[in-house]
This record gives C-alpha cells, sequence and structure tokens, in this order.
DNA sequence: GTCTAAATGAAAATAATTATCAATTACAAA
DNA sequence: TTTGTAATTGATAATTATTTTCATTTAGAC
C-alpha cells in the first residue's frame, strides 16, 4: 500500500521536521503522482498553485524523504535518477517503459539467493535492488 | 567471463566502428579496471599516458560500448551511473560498497517470478535490473 | 598513395544538483 | 497570545555531469 499524505506528514512531524506548507504542498504533489517523478516533473506541478515554491525546495525536501525511506529511487527507468512513494514494507518495483507507471510488488524472496551468493563470494550482503520493466496493460494497446 | 580488449575491439570491428588509437587506449583502460568506473575516472587514468585524449571522446567510445552491450551501466552503487565491463552472457552484479569491487553472477532463474509477475499484473515484461551491495571479503577485514 | 566518411579535441551550451546567505517562519515555551 | 530561536526558505551563484557544434585530423577501403 502506497502511502498517503497524512502518513508522510506524520513521519516528518516525528522526526523533527517543520510542516512548513511548502513541504505540505511537496508532499501533496508526490501523492498524487500517479506514476514515478523527477524533481522537475515535481516543480513542474507545483509551480502552477505554488508559483512562490523554489526547485530548491523540492530538492531539499525529496532528500529529506528519501533520508526517511518514505520514497523510493528508481534505477531501470527511462530517467534515472527518478523516484516514487514509498510502501510500508519491503517490495519491488515494475515500472512501465511507456507510462512511467509503477507497480509494486512483494513476496519474492532473495534470501536464498543472498545466502549462496554470500556463501560462494565471500560478501557481506546488505542490500539489493530488484527491477522489471516492459509495458503495462493500457500501454500494450497504444499502437505505434 | 569478463570481456577481454581483444574481444570488445573484434566487436567495435564488426559493427564499422574504426579502430582509433583513442579507442584502443580507452578500452585498455576499462579492461584493466579492477572495479567499476565512471568516464571521470576514465580520462584520469588515461591523462597519464594519454595527455591528448580528450574526455568527450571517453564519453563518446562509452556511449558506443553501452550501445553494443560490452559494458554495463550499474544502480545500486554509490555513484550511479557507474559502469562495469560486460561479459559474454546473460548475468547480474554483486557490488562492494567499499571498494567498488564487482562481481558478476549467473544462473538465477528469475524467469518463474516474471511470469509470475507478467501473468498478476499484466505487463510484457521485458527487461529487468538485480544488483546486490555489501561488503567483499578484503573490505570486511579493514577496520573503521 | 588518395579519398572520404568517421572520429577527434576544444570550446561552448545545456542540464542537474548543491552551496551560500540574508530574510522568513513554525512552533515550543513563556 | 506573544515571544524567541532554530529551522526553513528563495534567490543567486557555484559546481558537476553531459551533450552539441564545428573545424581539423585520420582510419581504412580502393
Amino acid at each position: 500500500m502506497k502511502l498517503t499524505e497524512k502518513k508522510i506528514n506524520t513521519e516528518l512531524k516525528r522526526h523533527n521536521y517543520k510542516l512548513t506548507n511548502q513541504r505540505r504542498a511537496v508532499v501533496v504533489s508526490i501523492v498524487t503522482c500517479q506514476s514515478q517523478f523527477t524533481p522537475a516533473l515535481i516543480y513542474e506541478k507545483l509551480h502552477r498553485e505554488h508559483p512562490d515554491i523554489g526547485l530548491v525546495t523540492v530538492y531539499r525536501t525529496l532528500g529529506i524523504l528519501m533520508d526517511l525511506g518514505l520514497v523510493c529511487e528508481l534505477h531501470a527507468s527511462g530517467d534515472c535518477p527518478a523516484y516514487t512513494v514509498g510502501t510500508s514494507q519491503h517490495h519491488h518495483h515494475l515500472i512501465c517503459n511507456r507510462c512511467g507507471r509503477v507497480v509494486d510488488f512483494t513476496g519474492h524472496r532473495l534470501a536464498e539467493l543472498e545466502k549462496r551468493l554470500a556463501k560462494e563470494s565471500g560478501f557481506r550482503i546488505d542490500s539489493h535492488v530488484l527491477e522489471f520493466t516492459g509495458l503495462c496493460l493500457p500501454c500494450q494497446k497504444i499502437k505505434c
């Protein structure tokens, strides 16, 4: 389940970040994104209703949200780095190459593979990235 | 098995790219990289012996090698995008967070997962990124 | 050797991100 | 409710990464 505006604001407060109007606006802007986004996209979207919010503030807010794990970075998509709203549990992404839609998935156990790799390579593994890309159903129907 | 200088040069020729001294030098520079690299790093390394080769040429050569699938892009590492020399078969990466070493691995079948995801989401999946990060054996022994 | 399209380097242009700093503001405490 | 203060902001400049332009050079086919 994608994080909601309320949940994100609560987390910000919990970590002693002030809830400024600008931050609220950035949060609204990202949670209403259907798919992935970039700092520039959020800025552009915001600019219509809040022409006084600067791109720098978008970068700063996004940085905080990343630190708190409330947004995820995407790698396999067209314009890397791109971002997407986080969820409460560990998950991976399925990304549409055409429209940018991001679908979360869970339930795949990489633990087994991780154990094998650690054993064979001697690595102490602490993280991973797993993303699939392709075309979502609606986009498959669009003729080139 | 990592691609060799010879293999890369052959591929360049095969695709009608001219084998200039600059390209040869860039190729030598990347195949002798123990770990991952960035355009700037390759340029710096080259600059000692070939002060006349420009950074632009490094970018251009790297671009060609990417197009031909002879180098791979890394995502999970510190400075994304970073690159590593390719291999002849489909594989994934295990990356050391400290020294940047890249170990290839193969043999994990994501096909099953891919099929399940495609079915559940309706996506037509055509690619994926899978990378693990951690500390390699030598780096684990270095005390902070 | 000659020819020609491809490749190069220098410089400028563009894009993305971060740092600086004075002015403003959220919000805790009085 | 007012006040004090540290956090936040926007404007601007600085930095970094990458791409474009274009005149000159060069690999390699003939």
